[in-house]
DNA sequence: TATAACAGGACTCG
DNA sequence: GCACGAGTCCTGTCCGT
């Protein structure tokens, strides 16, 4: 149970083969489980119950040390613990058998666990001192917002609330109100923008809540998790998400700014020890190729495979224009679609990310599934497939329970839809990422290269390598990312490499 | 009355 | 009424000590 918390500290040591964890067992066997503790699983697999640790030790401050607690008791307790383990683990088996899982649980899966333990124990190095600057420079402006806020409003009030923010701009200063929440005013980005033209103090407002949330969630916050050997070690959690992704915490490293350059400068305090450098390779449109593969659109196969920019390629199928003739506008448009297609598009969605009407939407997707015919298809047929077996599967055979799929709720019922499309599409990118990253472990091990897998960002892995082997690295993972799966059209994959995160781009 | 736990809303990423 | 999948920060409220 959990045994990437016990590689962390002894795997230097030991050298671990064979191994097993039943939550992850459990995980593939449901993904959708908020967690996996011997007890609730006792009880669900094996109807048998389990006291808890916490009945014999209790809990809170009078909490037992476990040298305090009856012998007699304790001995029972483990004895029924271990037999339970044995019991558990072949039922779980017989399941991952069953379920065609045995080669994504042994070749991906468990070897994954190793992989993660050492990226946990790796971690990265951060410059602190760069860091301290960016946040007096943010906090700087911050307080000048702070003050031109408040004279727009004519009082002091927290701006961090939007509850006082909603009184402020929609009580005091009278603005229109675009969109209400369940407890009051929206006073989201997306409201904001439409405020814009209408008072001076929405673009400040803007602007603060940016530059704020930089400085508590990545300056502030990375600060105090800074070890003493100055590094950040994040956790990377294996059994949390539905589809078969990783997910990453404390600080979750997954979701550092890139989008503003402002943001963007955040990466530049993540560096590699000395003579070291980053090597980092992307996947290229791995979902869209992922679905150009599970549906068989020869249309968006052909695209792939001409290795054209495939927004401008659906812009010109979509709008019938020549590719050459495809305008900024019309492409920004294909890409919202096609990222609306692997949400499981509906035209609401479209529509509210487009800001256009639903009828529009509508037509832009009854155009698009006309081009891509096969993703039509293809659609109906996994919903189908959903509903028919209660659950549906990526390429490795990672599985998803759906029952919303039967809810007599409309709502509920197309929420189980658009996760019934988007599920194999993340799922089996996971799947590919995953296979890639056990490669590129053991092939960094036996090349006995000096670099080290040390975070992956979905269809992203960033190797921390001597400055020596950065050309042998970079070869390696682009071949190794490219060629995890062999899919019916090609992966691409760009690689690069810098002094920081930043540059690794 | 002070504090802890949790939900909601806001923001970040792929 | 909402796009799919996550995590963190802050506020405001609820609840037990």
């Amino acid at each position: 149970y959990d045994i990437k918390s016990d590689l962390y500290y002894l795997f230097e040591d030991v050298n671990f083969k064979n191994y097993e964890d039943l939550t992850i067992a459990e995980y593939l066997i449901d993904p959708s489980r908020s967690k996996y503790e011997i007890d609730k699983s006792a009880k669900i697999y094996l109807n048998r119950n389990l006291h808890s640790l916490e009945d014999l030790v209790g809990k809170g401050k009078k909490t037992l040390s476990l040298s305090d607690v009856d012998k007699e008791k304790l001995g029972s307790y483990i004895s029924m613990y271990l037999s339970l383990t044995e019991d558990l683990r072949e039922k779980l088996l017989s399941y991952i058998d069953e379920r065609d899982m045995k080669e994504l649980y042994y070749d991906i899966e468990l070897p994954l666990v190793k992989v993660l333990a050492s990226m946990e124990r790796e971690g990265i190095y951060v410059n602190k001192d760069y860091l301290i600057e960016l946040g007096e420079e943010f906090q700087k402006e911050l307080d000048e917002l702070e003050k031109e806020i408040y004279s727009y409003a004519g009082y002091e009030f927290n701006i961090n609330s939007t509850k006082q923010l909603g009184e402020v701009l929609f009580e005091k200063l009278n603005l229109p109100v675009i969109k209400k929440t369940k407890t009051g005013y929206s006073t989201n980005a997306e409201v904001l923008h439409k405020l814009k033209g209408s008072h001076e103090i929405i673009e400040a407002i803007l602007r603060y809540r940016t530059l704020k949330k930089l400085t508590t969630t990545y300056i502030d916050g990375f600060i105090t998790l800074i070890s003493e050997e100055g590094k950040i070690h994040s956790l990377f959690n294996q059994n949390i998400t539905a589809t078969g992704r990783i997910s990453s915490q404390d600080p979750n490293l997954q979701n550092i700014p890139i989008k503003t350059e402002e943001g963007r400068k955040i990466r530049k305090a993540f560096i590699p020890p000395e003579n070291y450098s980053f090597v980092g390779g992307d996947y290229s449109q791995v979902e869209l190729r992922v679905l150009a593969h599970l549906s068989g659109d020869e249309v968006m196969i052909e695209a792939f495979k001409e290795d054209a920019d495939i927004h401008t390629k659906t812009a010109s199928e979509v709008f019938h224009v020549d590719f050459e003739d495809v305008t900024p506008l019309q492409r920004s448009n294909a890409k919202a679609v096609n990222f609306g297609i692997v949400y499981g598009i509906s035209d609401y969605g479209l529509s509210q990310d487009l800001d256009i009407s639903r009828k529009e939407a509508k037509e832009y997707i009854d155009n698009y599934l006309d081009t891509y015919k096969e993703i039509k298809t293809y659609m109906a047929d996994i919903v189908e497939t959903g509903k028919k077996q209660g659950y549906v599967e990526t390429i490795m055979h990672r599985r998803r329970y759906i029952p919303e799929l039967e809810s007599k709720n409309r709502n509920i019922r197309g929420f189980g839809e658009r996760v019934a499309l988007n599920t194999p599409i993340q799922g089996s990118a996971a799947d590919i990422i995953k296979i890639a990253m056990v490669e590129i472990y053991q092939e960094l091990q036996e090349k006995q290269l000096r670099g080290k897998l040390i975070l992956q960002v979905h269809d992203e892995l960033i190797i921390q390598v001597e400055d020596g082997d950065i050309d042998e690295v970079k070869e390696l993972l682009s071949n190794v990312m490219s060629h995890a799966v062999e899919l019916d059209l090609p992966l691409k994959v760009d690689i690069n490499s810098g002094k920081t995160w930043y540059d690794a781009k």
